[in-house]
DNA sequence: AGCACGCCGACT
DNA sequence: GTCGGCGTGCTC
């Protein structure tokens, strides 16, 4: 085996194909598949990932491997398979694929040197160069470029003076310390000791102490001995010199978790219903198989135990467990809940940690030193090898699902591994996604129902207000009569009150009251927000920015002011109202900073806070038990956008925050205001009808032909100039209709929902279909075709395989 | 994606 | 004549 096949990290259309390399004898046996190595490409140096080991190459020249950046493959067999599987299903590049099973960290960094060829002097340069070149030291490129000089330099390198060097950097740095260890066997250290000259007393101390610290031979961190002997880094040096201590540069991880503990959990005895539905997964787990379940139990069911149960009997079975929690859900309360139970052998990934934290959390599950992984989406990727049950919670959360390449489902990768290991899959959720519910109901996912409560708690009772009947009764203010009246009663009780704002399609943009103009940016067709941090009008999608305005720019009216609620805002107005009550406001502002978002609900749940008050991010999770109130202050705000899960969406929300309210021993209230009270999803969401409302939107997605009757695919083609999309847009879904079969849908092409980003006028076409056998190679036709086509006309073609954003 | 190569217009 | 603009095509 002297060649590697590599798949290089270049993301393009025409390199997305494997290239050989020789290896070198050096690395010959060493260099395996799913290593990362260091390839030449063209005239730069590029990370690669080796695909597989043959004879020959299928070119008669082969350029070598420079060397490997691994000495375990990052990559199995299975996740390379996996890989394989990603590009076909979600139309991405190979590279891409590879890289979202790994984390960042294992990116490259690419640099670029300028160094002086050997025997040449600096003298030979151009006189305003030679200043960089001086003692044979590396140039940065980015250096040359700045100064403005990178033609001369071009020259330089023509003319054989100067070298240019692409070199490959790894981005994750494992983290090392300093560790002191003492070199002398025991027995002899006080010979040694009495060896030391009589003035050096502090190096008898260290020696004394490490011999008291340290005793097997363990090392002691440089920086504690220094702190600790109050000494400094000489006497180390010298002892280090007389060979009594030698220094060592020792891995270690970073711990994310530190100066934490968590409390040892037991398991709890299950109820008949909570036995009744692990019974089918412990069998699957007992019998090896392979099997979906969908666990469709209401908030307070005690769906996570039915988890740790289950990941116990694998754990004993001496498999791995993958568990996938939303971000947005990964609080410290649920890290707290499996690390509670299972300590040290589980790791978590999230988003919250460094680069480098991750990067260690993935090394911890490859060299087999956990056994549970408890993440968010990119956690399904994890590198265990015997894998005995996948879980993700949550289900209907559409943050599984990737919105930029590869645009996976993490549901999708969860079977397709599900499968490969053959152990059971769980989705679990009070509000189960109408494709599971869906699947379950014929039999596809088995279905486990938990109805009940464990406390055998009622659900709180749901009050809707029609806002439209407030402002009619001339209240204008954002708190309907209804809820400003409970809210004033907890604040007297001394209970805590949840207030959640729907953010989403709600946050402040500016519009004038006399002519109605809207603040909009000038590159994206979509209008800007206030952002009180800058106190300036931000573009969520191009990042652009401008002051706020004093006077309307069309009329000139001085009545231009926020329009919409921000949480900032509603915080004013129950300040006004309310100005005794406590508030803690939890949203994008206040949570950026590391660990804010913890201390935060830590200071509610310990009573510090009347109110709660935020966006999303509070809708989960949240389990304190003198909350007694939950008011969403405006339900509706989701359901008019251009989403056909709109209804849905807005149905799981209400549900989800519901359940904040009343789950220990205190009843909870909720309150529920809206503009459109009549609409299904916020009915059935005040009654707690799963069940009904499954039937209505089913009937919803047949009439409109959406999933989970039909399968959709959304490609969006954007470019600088409308007519060129306009046409392009065209000529490609006349391409796709003739290639599909007569009973697929196919829609458009029409502009986006947002028709122009970054100045990028967008089109779309979507697709929908009950089965096409022959999509995935027309798509890739079209990608193929099209793209190369245009690609260096400033043309992007995007290809999303079942959509979560329609815009 | 980079980067080289190559073919045309504007300059010392 | 040559410098440098960008369109074209290749990278094992």
């Amino acid at each position: 085996m002297n060649v590697a096949s590599v798949i290089v990290d270049v993301p393009a259309m025409q390199t997305d194909r494997t290239y050989d390399y020789s290896i070198p004898d050096e690395w010959k046996g060493s260099i395996v598949p799913g290593m990362r190595v260091v390839v030449p490409f063209g005239p730069r140096k590029i990370q690669g990932f080796v695909i597989e080991l043959k004879e020959k190459g299928e070119v008669s020249k082969l350029k070598s491997i420079v060397e490997p950046m691994d000495l375990i493959p990052v990559l199995n067999k299975e996740l390379l398979a996996l890989g394989s599987w990603l590009t076909e299903k979600t139309l991405c590049f190979k590279i891409s694929a590879f890289q979202a099973m790994l984390p960042a960290a294992m990116k490259a960094k690419y640099e670029k040197f300028l160094r002086l060829e050997e025997g040449r002097n600096p003298g030979e340069l151009h006189l305003s160069l030679q200043r960089f070149f001086q003692d044979g030291k590396e140039v940065s490129w980015n250096a040359i470029e700045e100064s403005g000089m990178l033609t001369l330099v071009h020259k330089e390198v023509k003319n054989g003076s100067v070298e240019v060097i692409y070199r490959v950097k790894a981005k994750g740095n494992k983290k090392t310390v300093r560790k002191l260890y003492l070199n002398v066997p025991i027995d002899q250290v006080d010979e040694v000791k009495d060896g030391l000259p009589p003035q050096a007393s502090k190096q008898k101390q260290i020696i004394e102490y490490m011999l008291d610290a340290a005793p097997g031979g363990d090392g002691i961190l440089a920086s504690a001995l220094t702190e600790v002997m109050a000494t400094t880094s000489s006497t180390i040096k010298s002892l280090v010199h007389k060979g009594i201590l030698v220094e060592k540069n020792v891995e270690v991880y970073r711990d994310p978790f530190e100066n934490k503990t968590f409390e040892k959990t037991f398991p709890l005895s299950l109820t008949s219903q909570q036995e009744e539905a692990i019974r089918p997964i412990l069998s699957t787990i007992d019998q090896e198989e392979h099997h979906t379940f969908l666990l469709y139990g209401v908030t307070g069911s005690g769906k996570t135990e039915i988890y740790l149960q289950s990941i116990q009997r694998v754990l004993e079975e001496g498999k791995e467990a993958i568990v996938l929690v939303p971000e947005i859900s990964l609080t410290p309360q649920m890290v707290h809940r499996f690390k509670g139970r299972f300590g040290d052998d589980v790791a978590v990934l999230h988003s919250g940690l460094s680069v480098g934290e991750k990067y260690d959390e993935w090394r911890k599950i490859q060299r087999k030193e956990v056994k549970v992984v408890v993440g968010a989406r990119s956690a399904v990727f994890a590198p265990f090898e015997n894998i005995g049950i996948i879980i993700i919670d949550e289900e209907h959360e559409t943050s599984y699902k990737q919105e930029e390449n590869p645009r996976y489902h993490a549901r999708d990768v969860a079977i397709y591994r599900g499968e490969f290991h053959q152990c059971p899959v769980i989705l679990g959720s009070a509000t189960p996604s109408l494709e599971s519910f869906a699947r379950s109901s014929k039999g596809v996912y088995g279905l486990l129902t938990l109805d009940k409560r464990m406390n055998d708690g009622p659900l709180p009772s749901v009050d809707i207000v029609d806002m439209r009947e407030e402002l009619r009764k001339g209240n204008r203010s954002m708190f309907s009569t209804n809820l400003f009246e409970k809210l004033q009663g907890r604040l007297e009780k001394g209970e805590q009150t949840v207030l959640f704002l729907n953010r989403r399609g709600h946050s402040s943009f500016i519009m004038c009251r006399d002519c109605g103009f809207v603040l909009q940016c000038p590159n994206c067709d979509i209008s800007l927000t206030y952002h009180r941090f800058s106190n300036g009008m931000k573009c969520h999608y191009c990042g652009y920015e401008e002051g706020v305005p004093s006077t309307c720019p069309e009329c000139t009216s001085e009545h231009i002011r926020y329009f919409g609620t921000g949480t900032q805002k509603v915080e004013e107005e129950l300040t006004k109202l309310l100005p005794d009550a406590r508030i803690i406001r939890m949203d994008v502002d206040t949570t950026s900073r590391k660990g804010s978002h913890e201390k935060l609900l830590t200071a509610f749940g310990e009573g510090k806070a009347d109110i709660l008050l935020g966006t999303q991010m509070i809708a989960k999770g949240l389990d304190f038990p003198n909350i007694t109130l939950v008011g969403v202050l405006s339900a509706d705000t989701m359901l008019h956008l251009p989403d056909f899960r709109a209804a849905e969406k807005t149905f799981q929300l209400l549900t989800q925050v519901s359940g904040r309210a009343g789950r220990h021993t205190l009843p909870g209230e909720v309150v529920i205001q809206t503009y459109t009270p009549e609409h299904y999803s916020i009915e059935l969401a005040s009654n707690h009808d799963y069940n009904r409302f499954y039937q209505q939107e089913m009937m919803m997605r047949k009439m409109g032909s959406y999933p989970p009757f039909y399968y959709i695919t959304l490609i969006t083609l954007s470019h600088e100039d409308l007519m060129k999309v306009v046409d392009i847009s065209e000529k490609m879904t006349a391409f796709i209709r003739s290639k599909l079969s007569d009973t697929t849908i196919i829609l458009g092409p029409v502009a986006s929902p947002i028709p122009r980003i970054k100045n990028r006028y967008r089109y779309q076409c979507l697709i929908k279909y009950k089965r096409e056998p022959n999509l995935g190679s027309t798509l890739k036709t079209v990608l193929d075709q099209f793209q190369q086509q245009y690609a260096s006309q400033g043309l992007t073609i995007s290809i999303d395989v079942n959509p979560y954003m329609m815009m």
